[in-house]
RNA sequence: GGCAGGUUGCCCGAGCGGCCAAUGGGAGCUGACUGUAAAUCAGCCGGCACAGCCUUCGCAGGUUCGAAUCCUGCACCUGCCA
């Protein structure tokens, strides 16, 4: 058996923490421990995996989880370095309460003998008074540390500034761990790095009322290799709910991860063994055009997202779209499949020129930016570039007498459904 | 409440009466090369009925033949003073 602390070293996810000795002297026996998700959002993303995944890890490894979702925090807002922001309905943060629950909820264990609990700060901070709040829990925060921390101390020396409603959310969070601490006996709290203020903010406060020592490490934000923003694409962040970035969509990421960053995430997001990932790392270096790693990472974290026959569809449907086969000669079968992963629109009587399909299927933004990719030569119809922007599709073009598929760029793909008049 | 400074396209940031859809950088898009990778090079990067036209420079008015640029009011931000 590895030790949890040495596997998630060598993942690469750890990062800052309290007392490296006292906490791998905690970790020598379950203790319990949380993680907390802010409802900024109607669905976690990406970089939310990797901490679910950490939390998993530690479950398997024994110990008893609490996933926290912010119902409190989400109402108030983590400050973010740049910029104020904008703050949500107290329904719609209810809402994506329970979504984010149950977006958790499947990765973890929650029954058997150490089930996971699900927890909601809402409950602890929704009748506290604002005099209580004051009296009982500010005298115990210094303003002096909190203008410190790295957000804060962002926000002030910016134009806009700080609100004080932003400015008080580290000392919510702070109350969350010492909620835990009371409640369920909780020792450790662990976060992205951007969390690690309001971590140690609450290993202080726990400090201090408690009189006990407890403990916090980050999760290093995963990264490109160039240090940029991970988890992007052109249309935006990478989700976990199929509605927002489909399973196709979703699988094409992985796949198209720099070759510099693979083996990193593949540390972070498969339950591979350290034996296994270094031997693939080994074939990668011998024939990086085989993109063995890529493959593998997109195959995993897609059947553990989406499950086993998303991986299956999305492979399917790759191979048929980017395969250098003649499309026509596709089973009409296999390019209905196909072409179902991919954003699409339906056009009825009228016939409508390729300015307008790409618009229609969202490859393009507006008509001027279809007629700029047609002009720049990176729009195509069933795989042949486009010459004339404002020329109608055919009906020979049709596959299956149906179907077109539109791409931009390399990799860029929709398809258009002519449904027979 | 007073005084001073600020608000420009996704971000940063020039512009300070016409030559401005607005310099430059970043991000992004496309092409070439390759591997649905990176790096590099080149083009693009408000909208449309696209050799032209329309709408933009916090908001609303005004001055002017003409304003992102000047004036007035308002909003918000920052600093100093009360």
């Amino acid at each position: 058996m590895v030790d949890v602390l040495d596997d998630l070293q060598w993942r690469g996810l750890l990062g800052q923490s309290t007392d490296e000795a006292a906490l791998r002297s905690a970790l020598a026996e379950p203790l319990t421990f949380y993680v907390g998700f802010d409802p900024t959002a109607p669905s976690l993303h990406i970089g939310h995996l990797v901490q679910i995944l950490v939390a998993r890890r530690l479950q398997r490894a024994g110990h008893h989880p609490l996933l926290l979702v912010g119902g409190a925090t989400g109402l108030i807002g983590d400050p973010k370095p740049t910029a104020e922001r904008q703050l949500n309905d107290a329904e719609v943060v209810a809402g994506w309460v329970e979504r984010l629950r149950g977006q958790i909820e499947p990765y973890v264990e929650l029954d058997g003998p150490n089930p996971a609990r699900m927890v909601n700060n809402l409950d602890w901070t929704s009748q506290l008074s604002a005099l209580d709040l004051l009296r009982d829990v500010g005298r115990h925060f210094r303003v002096g540390r909190m203008l410190a921390k790295e957000a804060v101390a962002a926000r002030m020396a910016s134009a806009e500034g700080i609100s004080y409603t932003e400015f008080s959310y580290q000392v919510l969070q702070a109350m969350d761990y010492l909620e835990l601490h009371r409640r369920h006996g909780c020792t450790l709290q662990f976060g992205g790095s951007d969390q690690w203020g309001n971590v140690s903010a609450g290993v202080d406060l726990v400090h201090r009322v408690q009189r006990t020592a407890v403990h916090g490490f980050t999760v290093p934000l995963l990264t490109k290799a160039d240090g940029t923003k991970f988890g992007k694409t052109e249309s935006g962040t990478v989700w976990v709910d199929p509605a927002l970035t489909s399973p196709y969509a979703f699988h094409q990421f992985w796949l198209n991860v720099e070759d510099a960053s693979v083996d990193r995430y593949l540390r972070v997001l498969t339950d591979r063994s350290r034996e296994d990932l270094e031997a693939l790392a080994g074939r990668t270096a011998e024939r990086p055009g085989a993109r063995e790693a890529q493959r593998t990472l997109a195959r995993d974290v897609t059947a553990l997202v989406h499950g086993a026959a998303a991986v299956d569809a999305a492979e399917a449907a790759a191979a048929a779209l980017f395969g250098r086969g003649d499309l026509e000669a596709l089973p009409e079968d296999v390019l209905g499949a196909a072409l179902a992963e991919l954003p699409h629109a339906v056009v009825g009587e009228g016939a409508r020129t390729v300015v307008e399909l790409l618009v229609a299927t969202g490859l393009c933004a507006s008509r001027s930016a279809a007629r700029r990719a047609v002009a720049d030569g990176g729009a195509y119809v069933n795989n042949t570039a486009v010459a004339d922007g404002d020329a109608e599709l055919a009906d020979d073009q049709l596959l299956q007498g149906r179907w077109a598929l539109l791409r931009r760029g390399k990799r860029t793909l929709a398809a258009v459904d002519a449904r027979p008049r």
